[in-house]
DNA sequence: TTGAAAGCGCTAACAT
DNA sequence: ATGTTAGCGCTTTCAA
């Protein structure tokens, strides 16, 4: 082990080479402004001869800003996240901050532990599709910066999409075809989601005069989709929705293993249109959303909490729209 | 702002309630073994009562050990990845770590820019599918602690699916099926696979007397595979090999829209068997692999480096078994 | 505008 | 087995 062979330079090094102080060297580096422009880029060339790199540890550590945010999704093998998590790391990146990344595993013990656990090495928290209880989330929000996706709590950035006129546009298109019942297959307890569609769907059915039922909860899993077909055909409604489109796809599959057809027995839809949902056959109706800009402004409002929103008095709860899409999935209604 | 009402406890604190020095407090906590059993509860006990979490950054620092591992893969939105970020993300969580996802968007200049970037904040990095050249990755492992997936590189720890006998496996299934020709629809031209892939099947074809051609590149996705499939059936070969299951998709699509049939006209296979290959329909013949289990040797090893790879002169190199999944994507040879 | 110096919270020799 | 004492590399008052 040599000395100083192997070691990446430091400021130290650079205010040697530079012949300036350690502490004019810093704010050349990050405080802009405060520095005459000659020696700033004095130093910026010195900096760059020498191969010197931030060490964002030892600056992290005095500063209390990490430049790191961590997102935590509920399941990380459901595609619905893929379109979130993507533009959360673009922003992130864009922002001069790393993304971590979490599986809370549908858990809210699990995702407590985990957001706990990263405690003061991020600068806050995206949580996406919190299964915690807003209790829980409130008192995580009193000691780190959080913004939510696809949940609402009084107080907290927010970003999710339209599920108010998402249901509605769903219930229409239904109605259209002819369709009198409908069943909604409920998403976790825990979910937040859950709630609201259901909500929205009750609604929009009584406005038009369809009758719809709540049944489950279920697991939000393909796998879980084919108890939910059964459940739906048992039920003797014409269209089904599912919480989301991997149980909608679960159940595509289920119904057709029961030798029913899709849509002229059942119609089907689903929540996301995630990757998948249009290779499905028949290709899957869903309520989808821009996610990847869901993610993205996530982020930004987390990491924009400081300046405006905090000392504003509350955050900004942002909806996106939603957009039906609608595929072969759901069909004119069976007459009975 | 009150003094130490809202700050959070450091070792410090707990070392003048406790009536220890700090050292002792850090080595109760990090280094048990170090501290005699009963004043190692005492700080437990202690640490506990005040409500104290480790500050990771301030540990990093002079430790050099940040308990963070970056995983990069070339293209988020790929399910091929997810299983892999997946599998990385618990073996990392199990050893204690944090993970840091990073997307390179297939450019081997964002891939090092951003291993640059976050060069000494983690312990190391595994790069699922890099783009870079081999010494690109060599001078890149000079540097930092580096484990490879999908991707083979002398000196360096790596996870692959097994493509030699899989390949042999593909060349095979589609031999007895009738087919006498085939052409490889090949990947990017950086990634490492694609030569790979090539030269199993044409070894594979040759061995079987079965004429191979190699056709591309394309991009992996499945955009891409409306071009591949074009490309496909202008060949005359009746088998089809694409480099991904995205883009085996893609052109399952492109076909059905040029009003030809898989497999009647044209027997399709895929690799990785991604979310979603059997969805489409026809579902989709590929090579499938224990994607989750690559993740989470590729952190092992990683993590696992220093203490007898490195020094025992080189680098596990690992190879998992893959397996043919066969679907409806491939059929009898059309007569001729 | 620049420099000196005191930390940030923890680890790791080196003593005892 | 435990305490003392330097740092780790950077930021940030406070002076000059």
């Amino acid at each position: 082990m040599a000395r100083d062979e192997r070691k990446r330079p430091t400021i130290y090094d650079v205010a040697r080479e530079a012949e300036l102080a350690p502490s004019t060297v810093s704010r050349a580096l990050s405080n802009p402004g405060r520095v005459s422009s000659r020696t700033r880029e004095h130093v910026l060339a010195v900096a760059d001869r020498l191969g010197y790199q931030v060490n964002s540890l030892a600056s992290a550590l005095p500063s209390g800003r990490t430049h790191t945010v961590a997102l935590f999704v509920s399941d990380i093998t459901n595609p619905h996240f893929f379109g979130i998590i993507r533009g959360a790391e673009h922003q992130a990146r864009a922002a001069g901050c790393t993304l971590i990344l979490g599986d809370t595993e549908e858990s809210p013990e699990v995702e407590a532990r985990n957001i706990e656990r990263l405690g003061s090495s991020v600068d806050g928290f995206v949580v996406a599709a919190s299964r915690m209880t807003d209790e829980d989330i409130e008192a995580l929000a009193g000691k780190h910066r959080v913004a939510l996706i696809s949940r609402q709590l009084a107080g907290l950035p927010s970003v999710i999409v339209d599920h108010v006129d998402g249901t509605r546009e769903i219930v229409e298109h239904l109605a259209a075809l002819g369709h009198e019942s409908l069943v909604y297959l409920a998403g976790p307890r825990r979910a937040w989601l859950t709630d609201q569609r259901w909500r929205g769907l009750a609604q929009a059915a009584r406005r038009v005069g369809m009758s719809a039922r709540r049944l489950g909860p279920f697991q939000p899993t393909m796998r879980a989709g084919a108890n939910a077909a059964d459940v739906a055909l048992g039920s003797g409604a014409t269209a089904a929705v599912a919480h989301n489109d991997l149980m909608a796809i679960g159940m595509l599959r289920r119904v057709a293993e029961r030798g029913m057809r899709v849509p002229d027995d059942l119609s089907v839809v689903g929540f996301d249109d995630i990757f998948g949902s249009d290779i499905s056959s028949p290709a899957l109706t869903t309520l989808g959303g821009p996610f990847e800009e869901v993610g993205r402004l996530a982020v930004d409002s987390l990491l924009g909490m400081r300046e405006k929103s905090r000392e504003a008095g509350r955050a900004e709860q942002i909806v996106l729209p939603s957009h039906l899409v609608i595929r072969g999935s759901t069909g004119k209604a069976p007459v009975r």
